[in-house]
DNA sequence: ATGGCTTGAGTGTCAAGA
């Protein structure tokens, strides 16, 4: 089975790009961020057409997610349980044995403003949601944009970010929380190539520096764990005309 | 140098992203 998420900002302006994405890579399932469209706009015609179903939880503008996958898809929940949150953040199902969630965590802006600390509520209530998910779906893949680096060596100016957002301490507390839960960051289940990241700002020529931080994770269940083959960023589609300024992250399982 | 691009909104220019 194969799974992947990509943040596309903006799935109007990126379908043609994750329809060729889809063809080329054959993903069992896609979790996409950042749709910006609601759910009338979102091009579950175009999908079907290319052989995948779609759930989605989208809203106007700002945010959105879903699951595009191929097969069956169960128990279908949108948002996080219990947590008063209009922003649409969050999609979860289960294909097959293996429950799959996508998440679009808050970028948090600035260290120590609101939207920082809706960033660490928000992934706290995520953490407790979890624990009850996993509890019924042992086989479960948390995959999206975290809006976190974990370590150092997920950043190229390390020193530069020391602190700053995306890479504060309790943003990667709260991440050290979900692999506290049992879940294991797939990317780090294998060598990987040094200065390996999954976003590039659009200025500055970051991609062709390589000035990059690697924010988007999919994180596995330890019933999962043995099943991973390998897990990679591809960062093919980041070198196309009008690419998202994410990659998609993939992971092989058994 | 707090900029630089890109998107959605909507037609002038701002909010938001990371």
């Amino acid at each position: 089975m194969k799974l992947a998420t990509w943040n596309v900002n903006s799935l109007k302006v990126r379908l043609p790009q994750v329809l060729d994405w889809l063809a080329a890579n054959s993903p069992d399932a896609l979790c996409l961020q950042e749709t910006k469209t609601t759910d009338e706009g979102f091009p579950f015609a175009e999908l079907a057409a290319a052989g995948y179903r779609a759930e989605h939880n989208g809203q106007k503008t700002y945010n959105g997610v879903a699951i595009v996958w191929r097969g069956e898809l169960a128990d279908v929940v949108r948002d996080i349980p219990g947590l008063a949150d209009d922003q649409k953040r969050v999609i979860a199902g289960t294909l097959g044995d293996t429950r799959v969630i996508s998440a679009y965590v808050p970028n948090g802006q600035e260290v120590g403003s609101g939207k920082y600390a809706y960033k660490l509520e928000w992934l706290a209530a995520l953490a407790g949601w979890l624990r009850a998910e996993l509890a019924r779906w042992p086989r479960l893949a948390l995959l999206g944009d975290f809006n976190i680096a974990p370590e150092d060596r997920d950043v190229h100016d390390p020193e530069a970010w020391r602190g700053k957002i995306l890479c504060s301490t309790a943003e990667r507390a709260a991440f050290d929380a979900l692999l506290g839960l049992g879940l294991a960051d797939a990317f780090r289940l294998f060598e990987q190539p040094d200065k390996s990241y999954s976003w590039w700002d659009y200025r500055e020529l970051a991609f062709r520096r390589n000035r990059g931080l690697r924010i988007d994770h999919v994180l596995l269940s330890a019933a999962l764990v043995p099943d991973c083959r390998a897990c990679h960023i591809d960062k093919t589609p980041r070198r196309l005309e009008r690419p998202s300024d994410h990659a998609p992250v993939v992971v092989e399982l058994r």
